[in-house]
This record gives C-alpha cells, structure tokens and sequence, in this order.
DNA sequence: GTCTATATTCCGATAGAC
DNA sequence: GTCTATCGGAATATAGAC
C-alpha cells in the first residue's frame, strides 16, 4: 500500500525543475539524478520526454481545481465572494512557485492542443464560476471579460512583483500576498461592482 | 555604410527564435542556419551564448523605450493620457510577440541581474509615468500599486488571450486590442479615477 | 521495476586557414 | 569577418541483464 510509489515522485520533481528552469533546460538525467534512480528507468514510466511534461502539467494542475471550485461555489454576496477568491488566488500564485511558473509557461508557450488540455481540465469550470464573481446585473459580454480581468489582474500583479526590488518607489511589503489580495479586491470591486467608491 | 550588419541581423532573428522557443531550446546551430551563416561566426560577435542572450534582450527593449516614454510625455488629463496609454500598450502586447514573450519569459525567467538591467534600461522611467496615471489626489502608495495594476491587467489580459480560444462564451474578438483596450481602460478608469461609473 | 551499457545525434566552444 | 574542421561532453532514447 505505502510502497514506493516512483513514478508520483517523478511527477514531483519533474514539476519543481520543469518549473525552475523549462522543459528544454532540464534534461533526463537532471531529472533522473534528482528523483535517485537511473536515466533508463524514466523511460520505464514514461514513453518519452514530451509524455513525462505532458503528465506533469496534468498532475500539477488537476491538483488545484478543486478547492478553486470548492472556494467559488461557497455562499455569499458576489462582492463577499470576490474577496475571497482574490485573497485564496493570489496566495496561491505567490505561494506556489511551481503552479505559478507551470500556468505562465504554458500560456505563453503552450501550443494549441496543450492550452485545451489546460482549459479543459482546470479553467473551464472555474472560469464559469470567476464570471458570476461580476455583479450580476451587468452585461453578460462584460461579466467575460470580467474574468478574465479578474484573473488577469492577479496573474500580472504576480508577475511584475519580480521587478518590485528594481523600481523606484518599491518597497517589499507591496509583494506581500494579503497587500497585494487587498488592492485587488478594492480595484475589482470599484471596476465591477455599483458600491460606495470611498475605501 | 550599408554594408549587411551581420550582428545586427543576429540580434533580430535571435530575438524571434528565443522568444518562440526560449533560450535552451534554440541552439546555436540552429540560430547560425537561420541567419545563413555558420557557427563558429556567431562567437566572432558574441563570446557566448548567455552574452548573445543578453544582448539580444537588450537591443529589443531598448527599441520600446523611447516612444514609451514619448507617448507617456504628451499633454492632457490623466484620464486621457491612461486612455492613450491602454491602447498603446495593449496593442504593442498583442501585434509584437517577440517583445511581448521575451518580456514574460524575462518576468518569470531572469535571475535578479537581468531583471535588474530590464528595470534600469527600460521600465523605470516608463514606470513612474505610469504611477502618474492615477487620480493625482490619490495616495502615493495607492498610486504605486495602480502602476502594478495598470501594466499588470494588459499583460495579464494579453497571456490570457491564449485560451480564449478554448472557454466557454470565448469569441475571437474578445481577444481584438481595440475591444481589450476598451475594456481596460473602463475598468482602470472606475478604479482609478473619481469618474461617472455609467458606461 | 531497476539496473548497466551503448547507439546516435546534438550541444557549446575553439583552432587556424583564407 | 567568415569559413572548415574538430574537440569533449551531454542530449534523448534503446537493448538486454537481473
């Protein structure tokens, strides 16, 4: 039952390196060398390199949808659940390195039939969910780019927090994940929602 | 004077191979059949391929700097001049791949010396230009953020656009930099500004 | 299921002729 | 400034023993 389950460790490591450094930069014996067992034996779980990627972005995303879809379809106002999926997003892309790193890869260089497999198995049902975040009485057209503001706006906040050292006027704390989920919060909610615009 | 600027031609077509595929995955080789010359001509102009990287990086952000700044420099409110803004960059996101991926690969990719030196040679100046977009009655840490914010929703929204393709209630022109920007605009707009919430 | 050993191709980089 | 030729090592992938 608890026996060595090799190939879920591969899987693991696979995902930290693949992350760390990219597909092409991390060969098979990197990997085989992290995991300790021998080249040879990688192939004996994985047909190839392009297999053994196309299995980690699974095994990592599937992972993640979840609690996402668990998290959106919780009670509350849009606004009440807008701020809580800000707050549980933006930790989880500061918080893990390797999911965060994973989704950007695969949205700048994922080819068509990878992007499917991705929106398929993890996106479609929390996009859904991500629209209704809109206040209701909106346009549906809007409520779609809404989400994907929504999400967008996280991804990018992320994102340009790698620079925050290097600019003028940066300091830390505006990396902070709960900083960061506030400022969000109150931009989405000024954007999308009819309420008071005072803080 | 016009003799071919066999560096120069490097620089460019280097810029379009990484940008496709990263920096690991295209080899030397591969760069040197592509221009039309041979191998060992590309370290008669670069001593290295992490120099030819470096370079490369460098003479592509430097070309976006300049009219970056130009148009941030124009005359108006500050609810114009994001509206110019929005449509600028967005556009520049959407319509110059090369520039748009090397970016994100640099974001997620660059160890601490090349975002520094992305920072230092191309996004300071523009960056604090961008704080100025907000309400100016604002608190100059909300203005910091909104700066984030700014950059970070037309990159997110541009990533995004990717699976566009694969969502539910996707239509192609919600990935058109005029409706993008459009939208973007609205949303920094209400977010950012003391404005009219109506359409 | 894991190993050793190896085939074949490709990698970054250099030497030296023209 | 561009070439031919080559070095030493690393890449993916396979064959076959245990």
């Amino acid at each position: 039952m608890h026996a060595v389950d090799t190939r879920g460790e591969i899987l693991e490591i696979a995902a930290r390196l693949y992350a760390g450094l990219g597909y092409s930069a991390v060969s098979m014996r990197d990997l085989a060398g992290e995991v300790g067992v021998t080249q040879a034996n990688l192939y004996h779980h994985f047909r190839s390199k392009d297999d053994l990627i196309r299995e980690t972005l699974a095994h990592v995303f599937a992972q993640k949808t979840a609690p996402m879809v668990e998290l959106l379809e919780r009670p509350g106002t849009s606004s009440q659940r807008l701020a809580a999926f800000v707050n549980w997003f933006v930790r989880l892309l500061v918080e893990d390195r390797v999911f965060f790193r994973l989704l950007v890869r695969e949205l700048v260089d994922g080819d068509g039939a990878r992007l499917k497999a991705l929106a398929d198995s993890v996106l479609e049902r929390p996009f859904s969910l991500v629209s209704s975040l809109a206040d209701p009485q909106r346009p549906k057209d809007e409520r779609f780019l809404a989400a994907i503001s929504i999400i967008g706006l996280m991804l990018g906040h992320v994102q340009l927090a790698a620079l925050l050292p290097y600019l003028p006027g940066g300091r830390p704390e505006q990396a902070d994940p709960s900083v960061v989920a506030r400022h969000i919060t109150t931009v989405l909610r000024r954007a999308f929602h009819d309420e008071a615009r005072e803080k």
